[in-house]
DNA sequence: ACGCTTCATGAAAGTAAGTTTCATCCGTGG
DNA sequence: CCACGGATGAAACTTACTTTCATGAAGCGT
């Protein structure tokens, strides 16, 4: 298949409606007609079938294959998927988001739904930035050796510590996580070296959190601290500091986006230590995984 | 409200590719070998031929065609069409991102962080794309006027719940979460007209909150559903179908991303609640961040 | 003006792509 | 074991795309 007789451009870097509006008037006047309504609304004329363009255009199929081989398409269903794409590609980005602000009193669910996932993802993409994976490894390789585990948290911190004691927990290490303030100290108490403890907290400041991350420190266990501010009083009894990166605007929004972003660390350890042992965790994984599936209706298979 | 008996469907502004994965587990078996090859490669999928899809997916024209009906598609050239505006649209992830793929064996940290802030951070953005924000209203109607709010949810699934539970309650809503089946069940037993009762389930097909959903329905509460899967099982005791768009290849980073965006979602049904009564949640907000207040240490404020 | 050439054009034939129909197969539950 | 219902591909069928070819209009040299 050689042979273009007309034109050129097998390549044309600008755009393909850019590259059709250049050679119009090279185009015989039928040829023409149809360049012009491709050019129009390029989306519109890929929902055509060819007849149908060529009677818009008032013209015959064989023109617009003409057309289409003097654009240097190879034939029109080639022409349509192009313009269906260019088209596509040219849709203006929704914008108007409202950036890591808050949310304006009048807003209808579509922005609070835009503004909420723009927070969220961008806390989530800019934690990993800024993670320090160097951090991370040691951090991994103390609870991949500990012999025990101990994860604190209070409130919203405190889902994800429980979450993170779970995921430990799925691939066989001994983790645990204590909603009481009490209990979680007398378990510090007996942390010795070797053993890690995990503090969650978003401000870092939460004084439950930090007193039983002194403790099990002065018991000899390694201390993590996962917060959002790499200066709170919580990375001060910590050995290892992760931090987030949710920019908060309120103490609301902070909330939200901080919450993601601590749960992807968290996923980020509990990989990173699964994947010292591979072979071991996939085992604890697909066992648990069956442990739960008499728990599960039927397949997702269904028809409407 | 007026019943709005079941939704879904033909309504997929999110983008056809991850519509399509939502779906993928209620296909059978020959057209979700062709749609996995549709989701793996979009602008490869556009330039085939059906019959060469066909033959790819090691199946019959006749297959692809019905896969094209199931997700929704008149044929296969308007697939093609908006498989080829999908790809266009989607920019390229920068480099060598495994995306929505498994960690590879001999990945190092920096490696593992990058991926599954991507896939997070991609479950967040697809989710709020797909979200229809006229489901959420009628689902944030119901629970600023619901006399009491249930949420269920067993798992993973389960911080979710409670942390939902937490969030309504905190701005005065009355909401229970129970980690405890029967519990639930029993609580769901004695929910009314008026109430509210919110299952959530990555899967759609776990059977313990299908079942306290069902319960709920029958006594009369509005029923809502958040899952990843708009056609599992628990779609079908659902007033109200909430998807989320994790695209999910294995069952762990699909579970750890599917987290992720059900989060986002209650985060914006919270949102959306405390926006109807701004002032009496405002207030709400402050008293109960007041109470948590001496357990805090000095700020965290000491610098950026 | 005439005849010749060139080229644009659409009708129609031809081919390929997409769609429907239907018989078969397979697993499920009586 | 059979009846049933869904999944599936072969083949018939329809529609869309492509090619071929005859026509006629315009340019041009005589």
């Amino acid at each position: 298949m050689a042979k273009s007789p007309k034109i050129s451009a097998s390549h044309e870097p600008g755009g393909l409606i850019v590259h059709i509006s250049g050679l119009l008037p090279s185009l015989s006047p039928a040829e023409q007609r149809v360049a012009r309504l491709v050019v129009a609304d390029p989306a519109d004329a890929a929902r055509r079938t060819i007849t149908d363009l060529a009677t818009a255009a008032e013209t015959s199929e064989a023109t617009v294959i003409r057309f289409c081989r003097s654009v240097g398409m190879d034939g029109y269903p080639q022409l349509r998927i192009r313009l269906a794409a260019e088209a596509a590609r040219r849709v203006e980005p929704p914008d108007a988001r409202v950036v890591g602000g808050d949310i304006p009193p009048g807003a209808d669910l579509a922005q609070i739904i835009a503004t909420i996932a723009f927070n969220d993802a961008r806390a989530v993409e800019e934690t990993a930035e800024q993670l320090d994976p160097a951090v991370c490894e040691q951090v991994v390789e103390a609870i991949a050796a500990a012999g025990r585990i101990d994860v604190y948290g209070a409130g919203a911190s405190g889902f994800v510590a429980s979450d993170f004691q779970q995921k430990l927990h799925r691939i066989g290490r001994t983790a645990f996580y204590f909603p009481d303030v009490h209990t979680a100290l007398t378990s510090a108490a007996l942390l010795g070296r070797g053993d890690v403890a995990v503090g969650i907290s978003h401000t870092g400041t939460t004084s439950d959190v930090i007193e039983v991350l002194e403790q099990a420190r002065a018991r000899g266990a390694a201390t993590v601290a996962l917060t959002n501010f790499p200066r709170s009083p919580i990375t001060e009894v910590a050995d290892f500091v992760l931090t987030t990166a949710a920019r908060e605007t309120t103490y609301r929004s902070g909330a939200m986006a901080s919450r993601l972003a601590q749960l992807t660390v968290v996923d980020c350890l509990f990989v990173g230590v699964a994947a010292r042992n591979r072979a071991r965790a996939r085992k604890a994984l697909e066992v648990t995984a069956e442990a739960v599936q008499s728990h599960r209706v039927g397949s997702a298979r269904r028809r409407a």
